[in-house]
DNA sequence: GCAGTAACCGCAACAGAGTTGCAAAAAGAA
DNA sequence: TTCTTTTTGCAACTCTGTTGCGGTTACTGC
């Protein structure tokens, strides 16, 4: 299965690599220029976090997020292990890279990380 | 708004507080000896819940488990902090509770904690 | 540049989890 | 027992995400 690169495709990755919170896909549909179907978009999400291009976060909220991975990312159990704020007031889902939660008692095989906090973020916190 | 105490409701209670493991609506509904409506099932969850009898766990699978709180849960944001673990082989969800997820950058308030590993667990690795 | 192949897209339809409205049933109080 | 209010069951609905399929389009080879 040899990979083609379309114009929304580059699209989705740019708005995923340029920001910096995680998107769903409503978030993206509303952020691109053109008309992009709710499916292509889900399609192409998923191809994204098979090729290794996103994570995918299961928020608390039931969505799924979708954030770019950062650079030199290997995919492991232990590399998508950290910590995800969302923000029940601006609806923003923020990795936090530097929080990761790894603890786990013996004997548990570990696949997928999937750690989210929710309530206020810094912004709508202080405002 | 005053609670009565029915015959299903005090069976989930009981399913939940007896077993080592959250539920999901199927799995009660599996469980039960009589034949309940999902909705009704549904609503006792979300009654517990606001009630504070037990907390409710969104899975990386974008559903919804429930885990009889333990004595003396004080149902702040720091009592539902610990870590889940979802058995991707035998659909088992378990609350860890030794290893809180806590640590939050400085200005973000936490309300809610949902943390979930899913993989392999302890019994269906070994065997 | 042109044709062929296979990936990709859009539409429709579907599946599953969870919720809401409403009328009937049942629990608790008088 | 009777009355009030909570709870239940059914139907219908919403929302998120997926699948099938035909048509379009990107890449390959010439």
């Amino acid at each position: 299965m040899k990979r083609r690169s379309t114009a929304t495709q580059t699209a989705i990755l740019d708005l995923l690599q340029r920001g910096t919170t995680a998107l769903s896909h409503e978030m993206i549909q509303q952020q691109l220029d053109t008309t992009v179907d709710r499916v292509t978009i889900y399609r192409i999400l998923n191809r994204f976090v098979t090729d290794g291009l996103a994570h995918r976060i299961v928020a608390d909220d039931g969505r799924q997020y979708f954030a770019a991975c950062a650079q030199g990312c290997t995919h492991d159990a232990g590399s998508h292990d950290h910590l995800h704020f969302r923000c029940s007031n601006c609806q923003r889902v923020e990795c936090l890279p530097e929080h990761p939660v790894r603890a786990l008692p013996p004997g548990y095989e570990a696949e997928h990380y999937n750690a989210i906090v929710s309530g206020r973020c810094k912004r709508c916190a202080a405002g």
